[in-house]
DNA sequence: GTATCAATTGAACGATGTCTAATAAATCAA
DNA sequence: TTGATTTATTAGACATCGTTCAATTGATAC
């Protein structure tokens, strides 16, 4: 065949990404294949290649579109929340953080369960996503911190990410079921309002 | 050939275990493969899936295997800590915590890499690994409470495990690197340490 | 209308997990 | 000791995977 005109080189590319994005979401990162996303575009597995250039590509792809529809998601519910309260707007922002991970258990899994080979390096755009994302945390932490103490936001925003991410990651993987903890959102926001408290109050 | 006196069963399985896991620990999660596990020991692929039924089987086991090694680091860890000094206990266990993970990253980052099929459940065996090392952590946290708040121990230490395994998982996975964070061990330490305070005084 | 060019294809390759019939070795019976 | 039975082990077949590439097809330019 060779549809030249079917579709342009970036409805293609788009069209590659919608389809693979939910193949994952169905299937999940372990049973996702190249092959069953062509299938699915209806082209041809050499395309995907011609278009991504490997699987890595692919995943590459596909996981920062996951990253832009969480920073997204991230984004609106902090729109939505109080100007005027630090703390909520950081439970917000947590919250929107599980929501967005359990609602997309497969996509948000990917993001960490792919790596690409260890020699080879990150590309930037990924790489900007990933501190977008973080610099909206950033901006909360430092909003809930006294004034003098802002320049800790940094570090304290990257802290306090792990952490939330460990409850999350536990919270899908079924750690926290197997433990018996059965609301771990609840631990992770108390865990990061003692965080924002111990940072008001001591230390010069 | 046919060896069947070369290795008894037990024999047989600590083999293909203990090389299994060096080659998970050569190559990682993403590149492991039964087959070459079987070339390893001088096996064929057939005499593999005998002893451990199929490859998730494999993995499990091996995993089953990591899980005990890391509860011995920490165990050791903590049995040359200070018995009088609960945070000073609580520090050593999570800097073992992390001395393992990064120590072995490819056999632990495997603990998270590897999921068995949705609808498969368990094994008892694993979850006691895993409900056993979680224990060491919830004994040391309830040292470090009063003892008016000891009932509180499991969740926060289960909270707290998530938290610890937040800052190890972005520090081996290179987020924490990315984002310009060079002492993630240092940070997991003061999120505990705040959580820890926090326990001491108020609530009732 | 023909030649040039680029996009698309599908067959081929090696490797993987999985299964099964054939084979070898060990055990037991006579 | 010899023969029959059981069991461990093997090698090959199968479907699927990521990857590559020569051939083909459609569009474009002359």
């Amino acid at each position: 065949m060779g549809r030249r005109s079917d579709h342009t080189r970036p409805q293609l590319s788009e069209l590659i990404l919608r389809e693979g994005q939910a193949h994952l979401a169905q299937v999940g990162f372990a049973a996702f294949s190249a092959r069953e996303v062509a299938k699915r575009v209806g082209y041809s597995i050499g395309t995907l290649y011609n278009v991504f250039g490997s699987y890595d590509g692919l995943m590459l792809a596909i996981n920062g579109r996951t990253l832009t529809d969480w920073h997204d998601a991230l984004a609106a519910a902090l729109q939505a929340a109080p100007l005027d309260d630090p703390q909520a707007r950081l439970h917000a922002a947590i919250r929107a953080y599980f929501d967005f991970a359990t609602a997309n258990r497969h996509v948000w899994t990917a993001l960490y369960d792919f790596r690409l080979p260890p020699d080879a390096p990150m590309p930037a755009d990924y790489a900007a996503k990933l501190a977008g994302l973080t610099g909206l945390v950033v901006a909360e932490v430092a909003a809930a911190l006294p004034p003098a103490r802002r320049d800790a936001a940094p570090a304290l925003a990257r802290s306090l990410l792990a952490c939330v991410h460990g409850h999350c990651f536990f919270a899908l993987n079924g750690t926290f079921a197997l433990l018996g903890e059965d609301d771990p959102l609840g631990a992770a926001l108390a865990r990061v309002a003692e965080a924002i408290a111990a940072a008001q109050g001591p230390a010069a």
